[in-house]
DNA sequence: CATGGCTTTACC
DNA sequence: GGTAAAGC
């Protein structure tokens, strides 16, 4: 089973958010040991070669110098008073189980948000946030919300200097600054602006997003704000820590002028360098010159198919919905002369490696309700020069620690032709450097007729809300609206070249929709380019016959990213945006429940996901009322919910605890289990491993930290400096509300008055409705009252 | 010996 | 099924 992509059509339709933990694995041992919070830290991983091996490090210690890969005291010369915390030693190994607990704490708190979320590792994770964005513009067209500027601080958008320049460029029609040299088509620019509100509108979310994490976890994150995984992951970096990033379409082609090959997630490794080298390439822009089938010829369909799309912004990867790992394991290196020379060596290390196994198995098993049917065993010999690494599975009978152990060994054993030295019995022929033991291949274990339907139905509101989003992604294009002028207007930015109206409106299954992707690119890319570019006698030539050809050689102006300031006429910025308006409009009515196009999942979403599904955050502060279970206010319309809520996670919690203490007595192992081994750092074995359990320095580092004033290069006050990044924000969310109250254009209209529009036709954009000729605002909301004044 | 210990994915 | 690559 290959990743799913989603339709083609939908390339700019979906808002996907990565969220990245800063510096994750310090902010943990900040949390848990507060005294050290805001000295320059680096964790290290136990080793007792110079200091250890740094696996993370903070901002104070960046700014010093400090990186990965150093070792501890390297970093102690760049910064003589960093405090190095180690990774917790289990059973002379390291043990980075705290991390992963604090990463499924924080991946809890984002799953509130939404099923769409895909963990990619302990701190980061993938956030399909479409829905609740198309959900948050209707309530902006009905003004139950409004985008407030404070919900925009800390939020960049790469191309601008501040989020406010990007909210004014959203607001102005650029049709009448620039529409000199660039002859955008009317569909273009309407789509663009589309996408920058929903990328918007996505920004504030993920602002909310970053908050409850803060809030519920302590811990700070980036997030980057984009239309596919691959573009949210890049833009995520642009700016940390503590921050988030939008990365509008139009931003994308000058960004790719200066982003290295090997930055793109895929491209970092050998992959990229053969890229780069074969096609002499250093920048993503250059990829942009090299046809489809140029590309495939020097790697393979597959690949040459996605390295054309991801040269043009294009990722058709859906987030996948996935929480747990699909395998647990642990392994060790055992370098140069630390190398397993013994029988009995060999022995306890697989020992080890089984009970840290059996122990997180067991967890994983009470967390998640499953088991894993499958062992692998990986380990690398030395074979003569060089080494040589093997992996075998065998099937896994048992959670039990013994019997992972002797089924390893065998399994080493059965696979190497010489395994202990002629003559010896107790010395491997072979010397080991490497061991590891996974497990995987998860069954869920639970009777689905009485325990299993409260989580059995969570993993299915998890797929079944992928389908949902594509289909309400889907239904936005593909819905019949065979008499809507307007829609048909910007229909041929998104309709599927070659597709016949009647295919379109047919609800296709997945597989079907993944193979149209890869196959009906080129015609695709014609309209693709015209959005990257900004450049483009080609747009308006852009037409079916026209995408027949391939195109070798795409002209990519250089986009400032600047925009007018100048007030364009009123007017057009009014149809304008209205018709944006419109769209979105139209896009929240078809995307509602349509039991008829929905095959398999045909349920409201929010109804089928009730349990995930979490009340939008008003404005308008609601009356609210005590939660008797956890005594947090609770605005009243939501109180039923969150009582639901409660109730849900009674009931979940009971049926697992039932459902544990049934698998325990079906599955434990026959030996004694194994007491929770207290954790000893020295155990009472006395064998060669013990220079492995080195008893850890104590670090203990007094600062003084000596608080800073600068003055405010905005107001000329004194603000401490570690106040200071605040407090600019603070000026710089002040500056935006300012830039918005000076935008006077009307954006929407009553939906009367949208219908009325509608039937007008958008031929003619120029054209109001009479009821709200000429700047009478009348009923009409305008833009500013989307971005009220911050309080 | 020297980032170590993870996890996932694509390909054969 | 096993290996290699990739990324954190």
């Amino acid at each position: 089973m290959s990743k799913q992509l989603i339709n083609i059509n939908n390339k700019y339709d979906r808002v996907i958010v990565l969220v990245d933990m800063d510096c994750f694995y310090c902010q943990v041992e900040e949390k848990c040991n507060p005294e050290i919070r805001g000295k320059p830290i680096a964790v290290v991983q136990y080793n007792p070669w110079q200091g250890g091996g740094i696996i993370a490090v903070n901002y104070p210690a960046r700014a010093k110098g400090v990186t990965r890969h150093m070792r501890g005291d390297e970093a102690k010369q760049h910064c003589p008073d960093i405090i190095l915390p180690q990774v917790p030693q289990v059973r002379g190994k390291a043990d980075t189980s705290k991390y992963r607990d604090a990463g499924k704490e924080v991946a809890a708190v984002l799953q509130t948000f939404t099923p769409l979320l895909e963990r990619a590792s302990v701190d980061e994770a993938y956030m399909d946030i479409t829905e609740r964005v198309l959900e948050r513009l209707r309530e902006m067209n009905e003004g139950k919300f409004q985008l407030l500027p404070e919900k925009l601080l800390n939020t960049f958008a790469v191309g601008y200097d501040s989020i406010g320049e990007f909210v004014q460029k959203i607001s102005c029609d650029l049709d009448e600054a620039s529409s000199s040299q660039e002859i955008e088509s009317e569909e273009d620019r309407v789509a663009l602006k589309k996408s920058d509100i929903k990328l918007l509108i996505g920004a504030s979310i993920v602002n909310e997003i970053r908050d409850a994490v803060k809030e519920k976890t302590g811990y700070e994150c980036s997030a980057g704000i984009a239309h596919n995984k691959i573009l949210a992951k890049l833009t995520a970096g642009f700016h940390k820590p503590n921050k988030q990033t939008i990365l509008p379409l139009k931003s994308i082609a000058k960004m790719y002028e200066t982003l290295p090959v090997k930055k793109v997630k895929g491209l970092g490794g050998k992959l990229g360098d053969q890229l780069c080298e074969l096609l002499k390439v250093q920048f993503m822009s250059e990829l942009l010159k090299f046809p489809e089938k140029l590309l495939q010829s020097h790697f393979d369909e597959r690949m040459g198919t996605w390295m054309f799309f991801i040269a043009r912004g294009i990722d058709l990867e859906a987030v996948t919905p996935k929480f747990n790992s699909k395998s647990i394991g642990c392994c060790k290196r055992f370098p140069g002369k630390n190398a397993i020379l013994g029988l009995a060596t060999l022995k306890h290390w697989l020992g080890e490696l089984a009970l840290e196994i059996q122990e997180r198995l067991e967890k994983d098993m009470d967390e998640n309700s499953r088991l894993a049917k499958q062992l692998t065993v990986s380990y690398a010999q030395q074979i003569g020069e060089n080494d040589v690494s093997s992996t075998r599975s065998v099937p896994l009978a048992t959670y039990n620690a013994e019997r992972i152990a002797t089924d390893a060994l065998e399994t080493i054993k059965r696979n190497t032709d010489v395994f202990l030295k002629p003559n010896n019995n107790e010395t491997l022929n072979n010397p080991i450097k490497f061991l590891g033991i996974s497990a995987g291949k998860f069954e869920d274990n639970r009777d689905t007729k009485k325990n299993g339907l409260k989580l059995m139905f969570s993993n299915m509101a998890s797929k079944a809300a992928q389908e949902s989003a594509s289909n309400a992604i889907k239904s936005e294009e593909t819905a019949p609206q065979p008499d809507n002028l307007c829609k048909k207007d910007i229909k041929s930015f998104f309709k599927m070249p070659c597709k016949s109206n009647e295919t379109q409106r047919t609800p296709k299954n997945e597989s079907t929709q993944s193979k149209q992707c890869l196959t009906s690119t080129q015609s695709v890319e014609q309209k693709t380019d015209s959005l990257l570019s900004s450049s483009s006698s080609e747009l308006n030539t852009n037409t079916e016959e026209h995408t027949n050809k391939l195109n070798e050689t795409i002209p990519l102006e250089k986009d400032d990213g600047s925009c007018s300031r100048a007030m364009p006429n009123a007017d057009e910025q009014v149809s304008s945006i209205t018709t944006v308006e419109m769209e979105i409009k139209e896009t929240n009515c078809t995307q509602q429940p349509d039991v008829t196009t929905n095959q398999s999942t045909g349920n409201d979403y929010h109804l089928t996901y009730a349990e995930f599904y979490c009340a939008p955050v008003r404005q308008v502060a609601p009356a609210t009322e005590q939660c008797t279970d956890c005594n947090k206010s609770v605005p009243i319309d939501q109180l039923q919910s969150h009582r639901d809520f409660h109730l849900a996670l009674q009931l979940s919690q009971q049926q697992r605890e039932d459902y544990r203490n049934e698998l325990r007595s079906k599955f434990a192992s026959p030996a004694a289990k194994p007491k929770a081994a207290p954790q000893l750092k020295v155990p009472a074995k006395n064998t060669s491993i013990d220079k492995f359990l080195v008893t850890p320095a104590v670090v203990s580092e007094t600062v003084t930290a000596l608080e800073l004033s600068e003055s405010c290069s905005e107001c000329g006050k004194m603000i401490f400096t570690s106040d200071l990044q605040e407090h600019l924000d603070y000026h710089a969310a002040r500056k935006l509300q300012l830039e918005l109250n000076q935008m006077e254009m009307r954006m929407a209209v009553t939906s009367v008055q949208q219908q009325g529009k509608k039937e007008t036709g958008t031929g003619s954009k120029r054209k109001r409705p009479a009821s709200s000729s000429k700047g009478q605002p009348a009923k009409a909301n305008n833009l500013s009252s989307y971005f009220t004044r911050m309080s």
